[in-house]
RNA sequence: GCCGACGUGGCUCAGUGGUAGAGCAGCUGUUUCGUAAACAGCAGGUCACCGGUUCGAAUCCGGUCGUCGGCUCCA
């Protein structure tokens, strides 16, 4: 992380944008430094939509502050001053980073590779440590905004100081900046805990504790069926379901490693009658004990344990969020005992078998991330050059072998082994790990897991931690965000949603929603004495695939007026072609082809 | 955990020291209506909690809890 701050700061991308960015970013130091004389500057890199700078200053700023700054910036981009680069050698730039007070510049330059050209610019009187590249003159910013506050941690690390970071954006036109401000707005809107609340999905209480979500009746529809999904798949692909307890004994966790690498991570222990126990924070541990429960056979290999296994963790509080960030947590889990020679390929079938599910449920913004382990951390990782050496190659030929694209993080890995991490990017464009695919050879050496070979010998198996779907709880976060709310038919809540335009119309449609029901079908009636438009408008809020308008006319020709979500009226059907076509839709768990739309 | 902001009926939000407000939702009644919100009435709040300042606190101050935006961490 400190490394590649170093690099953020001192080269940013060469574009015009970047660099018109990455000269805001200045003109906003210029402006604190104006207000605070003593401010000390940490970096300030263009990133994805803006920039920031971090600051270290003698009082928090306030919305007011940030306010101030603006119109001091505004001034200093009329001002229209050049931008000059100069180089010093490195002890000049040291000293004069020194007589500036810039400590932590001094800490940049000394971070410096042997060799690398110092540089500064400076714009009027400010001068700061940069490699550049930036644009001539301040004149030439367009529309900027800063937009947040927040504390960060010089160089990332919770033992350094906390700095005080500006994020803010620039565009060449104004006319960008304001669809870029609409844009947040619309993605504020799809945040999946404003759309929790507002469909009914989950809630949390206070009462309960943060980072504890309950599921409502609608929310834990989407749960279910996706549950389901994942446990069908499974059981096509040769997994085989267990249940075991969100309790065990810390001993466990200290065999496993788990309690000298994830302590952090874990709730305290609960002391009873002598006997020490936690909540676990991981299901890896009972499945292997549910391998060594017989003695196996290579003819058995690979088996294949999977579970919708709930687990808990102590995230810190500052960490928590809505359903994505929780506490309790369901995770589509299973683990897979297999022999050295079968590894590589069921890594590959398992990250077949997630692609799969993403083709589904329509996600196509992802890459693969390579998660290896920091040489350097031997407090994180578990401390076996070769096993990790090897286990690390091994992703790599699947990859090679796959033809897939990838990229590696070091530092990412599970402290027992490297993982391939698959990166989805959310509404916000923000990277999440949802799926993972992870080989071991730390656990099964802890438990000493054996199974005897072709030759009759003992031989020590190879487990491979398999995260499906990731949790529920942050899978459904992603989903609600991704559709919008507006689930497709096979998880929506309520797929149906029948509307009497007078009441002498409701028994038929009570009855015409039993017999939906009778097939599976989540189907409600709105028999209200309301008006249709009310009740168009109220199910278009709930974001209800179909809606069927039923009236005299339908009654008598036996049809139903059907209005889809996305499209509108799209006029009567016959009842029964409805039903054929909603049901396959619903069955075919996928993306809708909107068979039923699309006539 | 750290930095900052915020916390007012079920929901969205007004209200900056002087008797707690609106819209939606809820309940009751009227309306029976064909593709995005009929009309009327009623009810609903220890202004997150605890303490302080003040003749008087939703409003000012301190603390606690919670939420949000970041940092760190992570599925």
């Amino acid at each position: 992380m400190s490394s590649e701050s170093v690099e953020d700061e001192l080269s940013a991308p060469s574009d015009f944008l970047s660099r018109m960015r990455h000269t805001t970013t200045h003109v906003m130091a210029q402006a604190v430094n104006e207000i605070f004389p003593d401010a000390k500057l940490g970096i300030g890199p263009v990133i994805e939509n803006g920039f920031y700078y971090d600051f270290d200053l003698p009082r928090s700023l306030t919305p007011d502050d940030l306010e101030e700054i603006e119109r001091r910036m505004t001034r200093i981009v009329k001002e229209d001053l050049k931008l000059n680069r100069f180089v010093e050698p490195r002890e000049v730039a040291r000293q004069r980073c020194e007589n500036m007070g810039q400590s932590y510049k001094v800490q940049l330059i000394d971070d410096l590779p042997e060799g690398e050209e110092i540089s500064f610019f400076q714009q009027g009187d400010f001068i700061d440590l940069c490699r550049g590249p930036h644009i001539e003159s301040t004149g030439r910013i367009g529309a900027f905004k800063l937009m947040s506050v927040a504390g960060a941690y010089w160089r990332g690390s919770e033992k350094n100081p906390m700095l005080q970071r500006i994020y803010g954006t620039a565009f060449q036109k104004k006319s960008q900046l304001e669809s870029y401000l609409e844009m947040l707005e619309e993605a504020k809107k799809r945040d999946h805990k404003v759309l929790g609340k507002q469909l009914g999905l989950f809630m949390n209480s206070s009462l309960i504790g943060p980072g504890l979500p309950l599921w409502l009746p609608n929310g834990a529809i989407v749960r279910r069926t996706l549950e389901r999904f994942i446990q069908d798949v499974e059981i096509e692909r040769g997994y085989e379901h267990v249940y075991t307890p969100v309790l065990a004994h810390k001993n466990l966790y200290e065999v496993s490693g788990h309690w000298e690498h994830y302590k952090d991570g874990m709730f305290p222990v609960m002391e009873i009658d002598g006997e020490e126990f936690v909540l676990r924070p991981m299901n890896c541990p009972h499945h292997i004990q549910i391998f060594k429960n017989e003695l196996r056979s290579y003819r058995e290999l690979p088996v294949r344990y999977a579970e919708l296994g709930t687990m808990y963790r102590w995230e810190k509080s500052g960490e928590l969020s809505g359903l994505s960030r929780v506490r309790a947590m369901t995770l589509s889990d299973a683990h897979i005992f297999c022999s050295e020679d079968q590894v590589k390929d069921e890594v590959k079938a398992a990250i077949l078998m997630i692609e799969d599910a993403y083709r589904r449920l329509g996600i196509t913004e992802y890459r693969y991330r390579l998660s290896l382990h920091d040489p350097k951390n031997t407090e994180k990782y578990v401390d076996n050059p070769e096993l990790w050496s090897k286990a690390e190659g091994e992703l790599r030929e699947v990859f090679a072998e796959l033809d897939m694209p990838y990229y590696e993080g070091v530092g990412e890995a599970a402290f027992y082994g490297p993982k391939i991490d698959i990166q989805l990017k959310n509404v916000l464009g923000r990277e999440e790990t949802v799926s993972t695919v992870q080989v071991d050879r730390h656990l099964p050496n802890q438990f000493e897991l054996e199974f005897i070979g072709e030759d009759g010998k003992r031989h020590r198996p190879v487990m491979i931690h398999r995260g499906y779907l990731s949790t529920m709880e942050r899978m459904i976060s992603f989903l609600i965000e991704h559709y919008a709310g507006a689930f497709p038919v096979w998880l929506a809540p309520e797929q149906v949603r029948i509307l009497s335009i007078a009441d002498r119309h409701n028994e038929w449609c009570e009855a015409l929603a039993k017999r939906m029901n009778a097939l599976g079908l989540r189907v409600k009636v709105d028999a209200r004495s309301e008006k249709t438009g009310k009740k168009i408008a109220e199910a278009q809020i709930r974001k209800i695939p179909y809606m069927l308008i039923v009236g005299d006319r339908d009654i008598e020709n036996g049809t139903v007026s059907v209005r889809v979500r996305e499209k509108g009226d799209i006029g009567p059907r016959p009842v029964d072609e409805f039903i054929a076509d909603l049901k396959a839709e619903a069955d075919a768990r996928g993306l809708p082809d909107h068979p039923i739309a699309s006539v």
